[in-house]
RNA sequence: GCCGAAGUGGCGGAAUGGCAGACGCGCUAGGUUCAGAACCUAGUGGUGGCAACAUCGUGGGGGUUCGACUCCCCCCUUCGGCACCA
């Protein structure tokens, strides 16, 4: 939000339109600086005796066009034009500038500087000794642009502004752009950032842009019964050819829909963003030839319950995919807004990659650890240079993937799902380590042992069913933690697909089961299985092949969820915590539900307590049933 | 600069405001073994102590609370995305 201002031109009949969001500074604006590409620029030089020079300075400028990203670290530069426009607010004539950092793409292309209050600004001006003007002082502060080293963007008091001194910046902005209004030199205005998409791609896969290019007609649409165009099958793709399409002459040459001479079809293809903004739509209804989708079925199944992806999803896909939905329901074809209702945003995999200046990229296996100097580093096999590391998302360029293939040969696929699901939560990036890798393979193995050396016994038979009163205590044990992990299985994964939480209770399970294989039959047949049907999402082959083993006629894929017993999780006893002003002094396990006053009691009576209060006031007791009790004593 | 995420052992990571470090890796000791691998058992945050135990400890500083990794305020660092956007 901001104001548009008009500057007039000293000597010419021309205006240059700036747009600024700090209407308050406007007093302070020592000089205008118009992006290079800027209309004014080529007839404000033409009649300049010097302008050769000039021109020469903008050429370059506008050559080295240089990614958004590189343009943003390039220093600052411009050339002074020779010319002047006034300030309407005070008549001032001030500078005109063509400065590398005003942007044709954004707002009029023409900035109106004001150094003492934009960083950019600042830099500018002090670079070409520029006049600095302060016009907004912050509070019990007072700003001397000679000894200034930087811009001051913060809130103050109006100086230097005529009839605006001594108010309060952000009042000024109002009080200025009402002024200017009544004035005619300009006027409130909200601008609007565009990101610029880059639609087209010089590249075969994509879906192709129907445009034909006439030499008479320029550029013509392909009518709609001729659509869509069709990318040729025969194309050939060569080592950096570029666009194969470019390359096909039979795909290029295309008679102008309007005047039916010869022209030329466009070869860019559109980025593939623009499909997958869409096809979920045709997907649910792709028997439909007659038109692109089903309203009905569309707004029946849409919007889509959970998107997931990584965060390059999240920034890029996601903003066309919202937009394509966007239009599509403010035109009245679909009944929803938003695509999705839930955002999942998956880590990355990330492995260390090691880089040497010498040798560059180099893969693990080519570098190696030395002790130099008491200090462990890490030197090239290939060239003995010194080695830094970094840990950074898989890719072939940093050499720090890992092949799939060979880890499903050593360990199988199994060991590797597992081995992904448990090390991190999945919205975390996840740290490639071998020995995970290993300590997941062991756990499958343990697992699969111990049905080998003791599954045999509890193949046949029934699970037991009963109500838990007819268990002994190691039953009942087992029994219980049986079903606490169902419980705690089953809310992890549902919840935020904690699979790592999920899976460390099966081990530990696990760990509960072989401490109690002598417990009743029924219970541990049960135990075996609940696993088997747990794992089953995480490792498919080896709980499938377990759960035939178990005598289960169907697959495990076709079993049910396992449920929990809420009979199974009760308990007759529990651990209570007892403290002194918060702090662990004992434990003690105690009947379910005992009441607070005799947990006080208990507490109080305590062995270790009362030698640990020894010579402290107790002020008060605090009791949680079911959980601690806290001491507070002096 | 803006937006987002994250800071907890040697490492990956757990903890509805209530036992910090579950589970896994690594490490140590013991068992098994001709030996190694694998496996089993136990231990494993720091400091002090033979020990019981004490004491400190979740990026830093404040605050709320009987009690804070967790809630509130301020700050620092790292990572990711966007970026001379006037």
């Amino acid at each position: 939000m901001g104001a548009e201002i008009e500057f007039p031109v000293e000597g010419m009949d021309e205006k240059i339109r700036v747009f600024t969001t700090r209407p308050d500074t406007l007093f302070g604006v020592t000089f205008v600086s118009l992006a290079a590409e800027h209309p004014l620029v080529e007839r404000l030089v033409r009649a300049d005796p010097k302008g050769y020079d000039i021109v020469q300075f903008i050429q370059n400028m506008k050559k080295s066009r240089l990614s958004e990203k590189d343009r943003a670290l390039i220093e600052k530069e411009g050339v002074f034009l020779n010319h002047y426009v006034t300030n309407p607010l005070n008549g001032e004539r001030v500078q005109i500038w063509v400065a590398n950092y005003a942007l044709m793409e954004y707002g009029t292309g023409a900035v109106m500087a004001v150094p003492a209050h934009d960083q950019r600004d600042f830099e500018f001006a002090k670079k070409y000794d520029l006049p600095i003007k302060v016009v907004i002082q912050p509070k019990g502060e007072t700003l001397d642009p000679s000894i200034m080293s930087e811009a001051y963007e913060y809130d103050g008091i109006q100086v230097s502004s005529g009839l605006f001194d001594g108010m309060e910046n952000q009042c000024a902005k109002k009080a200025i752009t009402e002024h200017l209004e009544k004035n005619a030199w300009g006027s409130g205005k909200i601008q609007y950032r565009l990101r610029d998409w880059l639609l087209s791609r010089q590249r075969y896969w994509g879906a192709a842009i129907p445009i034909i290019y006439c030499e008479k007609c320029g550029e013509v649409p392909v009518p709609e019964e001729d659509l869509p165009v069709r990318l040729p099958e025969n194309v050939t793709f060569v080592k950096e050819g570029g666009n194969p399409l470019a390359r096909t002459d039979e795909f290029i040459h295309a008679k102008c829909p309007r005047c039916h001479q010869d022209a030329r079809r466009e070869t860019d293809t559109m980025d593939t963003f623009v499909d997958s903004s869409w096809y979920f739509l045709r997907f649910l209804s792709n028997r439909e030839d007659k038109k692109v989708f089903d309203q009905k079925t569309v707004n029946a199944w849409l919007p889509i319950d959970l998107y997931i992806g990584g965060i390059e999803h999240a920034t890029m896909h996601l903003i066309y995919f919202r937009f394509f939905t966007k239009v599509l329901h403010d035109l009245g074809l679909i009944g929803f807004d938003e695509p999705a209702k839930r955002l999942f945003c998956q880590g990355m995999v990330c492995k260390t990659a090691y880089y040497s200046e010498e040798d560059k990229w180099l893969t693990q296996d080519e570098v190696t650890k030395k002790v130099k100097d008491g200090k462990t580093v890490l030197i090239s096999k290939k060239s003995g240079s010194c080695v830094s590391s970094e840990i950074a998302k898989m890719s072939k360029t940093k050499l720090n993937t890992v092949n799939p293939d060979e880890i499903f040969d050593r360990f199988g696929a199994d060991t590797v799902r597992l081995y992904m699901l448990s090390d991190a939560p999945p919205d975390r990036d996840q740290i490639w380590s071998e020995e995970g890798v290993m300590g997941a393979h062991r756990f499958i193995q343990r697992f699969w042992r111990l049905f080998e050396e003791q599954g045999a016994r509890f193949q046949r038979g029934e699970s037991y069913d009963g109500d838990g009163s007819d268990l002994d205590k190691s039953s009942r044990h087992l029994w219980r933690k049986t079903h606490e992990t169902i419980q705690k299985f089953t809310s992890d994964v549902e919840g935020n697909f904690q699979f790592n939480t999920a899976i460390s209770k099966v081990m530990e399970l696990l760990k509960e089961l072989r401490n109690h294989l002598e417990a009743n039959a029924g219970v541990v047949r049960e135990t075996f299985q609940t696993m088997i049907l747990l794992l089953a999402p995480i490792i498919p082959h080896v709980s499938e092949e377990l759960w035939q083993k178990f005598g289960n006629k169907e697959s495990v894929f076709k079993a049910h969820w396992p449920e929990v017993r809420e009979c199974a999780l009760e308990k007759d006893e529990v651990e209570i915590v007892f403290q002194i002003n918060g702090k662990l002094k004992n434990k003690k396990t105690v009947p379910m539900d005992l009441d607070v006053k005799a947990l006080e009691q208990l507490v109080l009576g305590d062995e270790k307590m009362k030698s640990a209060l020894e010579g402290k006031q107790v002020l008060k007791v605090i009791c949680v049933k079911n959980k601690l009790a806290n001491v507070v004593a002096k």
